[in-house]
This record gives C-alpha cells, structure tokens and sequence, in this order.
RNA sequence: GGCGCGGUCGCCAAGUGGUAAGGCCGAGGACUGCAAAUCCUCUAUCGUCGGUUCGAUUCCGACCCGCGCCUCCA
C-alpha cells in the first residue's frame, strides 16, 4: 500500500509516489547552523526522519537531501561575535548538530549540500533569472527578485499579491524593510545582497559587485544541483517557511527552470512549550542537552516529538515527557515479554528485527502499520501497539508466533525511529559503592533486619537509587 | 484586516454519518515483611446554538474561545 501524505499546495491528503518512477526526491530545509538545534527544530527534522523510514520500509527508495544553511544573517552575526571565521564557527555547530541527529536516532541524509559551498550555482541562477527578466539589480549592487513577473507567486500560502503590498505594513504597524527603498515593489526579494559593513570579510565577488547570496536562493540552488534541475517530489520543512520561504523557492525555481518545482509541500506545525510560544526571552527554548541533563534519554524526547500529529501544534512539557518515558518502557516490557518466548536477548531484537524489512503481513499489528501509510498517523500506530500489548498476546503465543510479532514490531519501532533497551541506567550501571549499599541491604533483608534493609533504601534513594526487590534478586533504577 | 490550524475523560491524544483508540496520572485488586517494580480491573457522549439526516462528535451555517503565519523563526 503506498504511502499517503497530506500536500500544503492541494490543501488534501494525495497518494506520495515517484514521479520519475523509480527514486523519490526529498529536500528538506535543514538547520541554520549559528547554535545548536532546539527541539522545535528537532520536531520537524525528526517527522522527515520518520516519513523517509515508513517510505523505505514500504519499499520507495528515497533520496534524501537536507542543506545546511551556513551562510545568512545569523550566522556572519554568530561568526563574528565569536572571533571566528565563517567556516570555523559553522563547522562548530554542523557537527554538534549531527551529534544530536545521531542521539535522536536519525537517519543520515543522502547527502547536506552547504549553502557557502553552493556560492557559483546561486550567481548563475541569478544570471539566469535577470536574463528571463524575472529579477534586476538595484544601484548599490543588490539584485532582486521581481515578484509582479511570476503570475503563481502566493499559490502556496494562498496569499494574493495585491495583500502582499498592504503588508508592507504589518499587523502590528511596523513598517517592513524601511531602508530597501530601491526595490520596484515592496513584495520583491533580495537574491544578492550587496556587502555591507556588517558582513565583516564574508563576500564573494559576483558580476553586480561583492556581495552574499539572499536566503531564499540558497535552496533554489541546492535542489537543482542535487536533483539535476528536476522537479522533486517532497519538499519538507516548518510550517513558518510556508511563507515567503517557500513561496520564493517556487518563484526562483519554476522562473529560471520553467516546470514545476515540487509536486508534494510537507510542512509541520511548530512547538508550544508549557502552553506558550517557544522564545529565547521565555526561557523556554529547550535543547537535547538540556532535556538529557534533567533526566530525559534522548529516545524519550524523540518519543514525545513524534507521537502527536505532526501538523497539529504540539504542546510540549516536562508531564508529556513523563508519559513519554513511561509509555517508552512499556513497550519495552512488552518487547521483553516476547523476547521471552523466543529465549532472545535484548540486543539481538534491535539486531534481528529492527530495520528497514516490513513483514509481508503486520499480523495484529496491522492496524498500526496501516496508520504510517495514512499521512504518518504516528498517534494511532502507537495507540494501536498499545492496544496489542493491552490484549496481552504473549501468553497465547508459541516462540514462532513471537518471532512474528516481534517481527512486526521491529519494523514498526524502526519506522518510528525508536531504540528500545537503551534508556535506563540499571544495575549494571551502578557505581561500585551503590552496589555494595544494595548488596548490604539484600542480605540485611535476607537475615529479616528489616530495620537496617529500610534504612538502607533510604539512603540510597537519597543518592538517586531505587531498589526493586525480585522473588531472588534486586534491581537498581536510576532515579 | 488577510490566510491557516484547533477546541474530544484531570493532562496528552486518535478517530468515524450509526451511539468514542491509546498513553500518562489517579483509584481498586494481586504480589511484597513494608515498599518499589510488575500484572489485572475501572473512569468521557466529543466548545455553544441552529440546520441537513432515520441517525452527527463526525456534514453545513452562525457564534464563542485558543493558537500560528503575514519578508528572512523548523
């Protein structure tokens, strides 16, 4: 069954499949790399992650392109305040965002095209934009992209032109762009940025004068050399890019190449936290560090990205984690269970049965694979897991019924993106003083000093341990 | 003002024209020296008001409330 995936441009839920037959084309905006990623930007990266797994898994070999943006406003900023050059601090921030892609579980994108890398094929897109007519330069050396040329412009975020124009004004009142005042409308965007002061030695040198690429461009530039000018079938990204974002992509794209851009918009809503916009001022802009360093593993974090509707806002607190973490364990437990029956260990579930191999035939976990393919319902696929493991199957099971059924389950814990047997810090982990308190009280508890194994606990829950007692052993869990 | 999303059990959340998945929390039970952990059981008529229909939470309309975007924030 193929996969289904809502479309921002048809405003419906279409049939995703490879126009070209074969590879299905997938660019994603990928992060801006001044900082490091919050989990804002986690929660649409992780939702692309999941889209090209339930893809792969269904049988569509996916090219996967994600750009990293090294090169506007926020990072000449960050370069500068930091004392380093663009290329340092970039790198800096490149590599600490692939570390959190990896703890996230993330897959590795077919390539991350760099925008400062992408510097020649952004001019001759421009050449090729000035030459159609559809963008001119402006006396200081700036060149723009001339909106009123492209009829379609706003088909995606259905805004018409003629309201572009009184937005100018904002809702709040504030002009917009006061000093570019020689563009021939206020809708027009910058494709070439002519240096400033600002840019510090961050120019490159360009037929309108030295100067930088403007935003936009920079995807424009990198899908066309990744995808060999085609049209490309799934563009992924925030739903705040839906405009001018990608609306200008679409405009510079369809203007220089003369086809369709894209065949299928995939956008996702953006993060409250604690019911209120994430910001900087709030405080409340979180990172996976952050989270990792109150306690939460990095897949419980992915777990609470992703088990909502990825186009419904997601309200994102530390309750939610708590259910996330406890849900986690559940299907862990679950997982155990079955591995019981087929005498397997942990490790070899994740070896063995999670990967990018769908069964024939899901069994009772039917439902829950058929919720991926419909518009990546990751809701209902986790509800229906939990409705098999509430139906307590394992009992009824033989060892090749379990294999099945974990079978099933790995496929889907790999399309998820969920790493079971990797969260708590158990006995194994517990220092060798701790082991020693938890082996005193043991036999304290063993000899009925009930007095001295009580008081023990309670020490070692002080210092963030908690006991559980087996009919012939004990467990230590990290608090 | 324009465009868009949403209001379902304490919290999170799926869903369908025929009387509402699931998770968390909570309660009760089993187990336990007591706990913890685990297991079992239990908890809603879907923002308001109209309309269409044999029948609406699901379709239409109005209204109320929350939220997002409107030039560089995923």
């Amino acid at each position: 069954m193929p996969v289904k995936l809502y479309d921002t441009l048809s405003r419906s839920v279409k049939t995703l499949t490879p126009k070209s037959g074969e590879t299905l084309r997938f660019y994603c905006c990928g992060p801006t790399v001044y900082g490091p990623a919050h989990i804002g930007n986690f929660r649409t990266f992780l939702i692309q992650d999941t889209l090209r797994r339930v893809l792969e898994l269904d049988g569509t070999a996916v090219k996967h392109v994600r750009n990293i943006t090294d090169l506007d406003d926020k990072t000449i900023r960050g370069s500068e305040a930091a004392g380093l050059t663009l290329k340092d601090f970039t790198a800096r921030w490149t590599n600490k965002f692939h570390e959190d892609c990896k703890a996230l579980n993330m897959l590795t994108p077919s390539t991350e095209p760099s925008a400062v890398a992408h510097i020649p094929e952004q001019i001759a897109l421009i050449e090729k934009l000035i030459e159609k007519g559809h963008a001119y330069a402006a006396d200081d050396g700036s060149v723009y992209f001339r909106v009123n040329s492209f009829e379609d412009y706003g088909r995606l975020s259905r805004l018409k032109q003629r309201e572009l124009k009184t937005q100018s004004e904002n809702s709040a009142g504030a002009v917009n762009d006061a000093d570019e005042y020689d563009r021939e409308s206020v809708s027009d965007f910058a494709l070439w940025k002519s240096r400033k002061p600002e840019d510090g030695n961050n120019a490159w040198p360009s037929p309108w004068g030295e100067g930088r690429p403007g935003w936009h461009l920079e995807c424009s530039a990198m899908v066309a050399s990744a995808f060999g000018g085609e049209t490309i079938d799934v563009h992924g990204g925030g739903i705040d890019l839906c405009f001018p974002h990608h609306e200008n992509e679409i405009a510079q794209s369809e203007c220089a190449h003369g086809h369709d851009f894209c065949h299928h918009w995939f956008h996702s809503a953006h993060l409250m936290v604690e019911g209120a916009k994430m910001s900087k001022s709030l405080g409340n802009l979180y990172t996976l560090d952050d989270l990792r360093a109150k306690g939460f593993s990095p897949m419980v974090v992915r777990y609470t990205l992703i088990a909502g509707s990825y186009r419904q806002q997601l309200n994102f607190t530390f309750d939610g984690l708590h259910a996330s973490k406890s849900a986690l364990s559940r299907i862990e437990r679950f997982a155990e269970t079955l591995l019981s029956k087929t005498a397997e260990s942990p490790e070899r579930f994740n070896s063995t049965y999670v990967g990018p191999n769908a069964p024939d035939d899901f069994g009772r976990l039917g439902k829950a694979w058929d919720a991926l393919l419909n518009n990546l319902n990751t809701a209902a696929c986790l509800g229906a897991i939990f409705g098999v493991i509430g139906s307590n199957p394992a009992a009824a099971l033989d060892a090749s019924g379990a294999r099945a059924l974990l079978h099933a389950l790995g496929a889907l814990l790999y399309a998820l993106g969920l790493e079971l047997f990797t969260t708590e810090a158990k006995s194994a982990d517990a220092p060798a003083v701790i082991m020693e308190l938890a082996q005193a009280r043991w036999d304290a508890k063993q000899a009925k000093d009930f007095t001295r194994a009580d008081s023990i606990r309670d020490d070692l829950l002080a210092q963030g341990w908690v006991v559980n007692d087996y009919k012939d052993r004990f467990e230590l869990e990290q608090k």
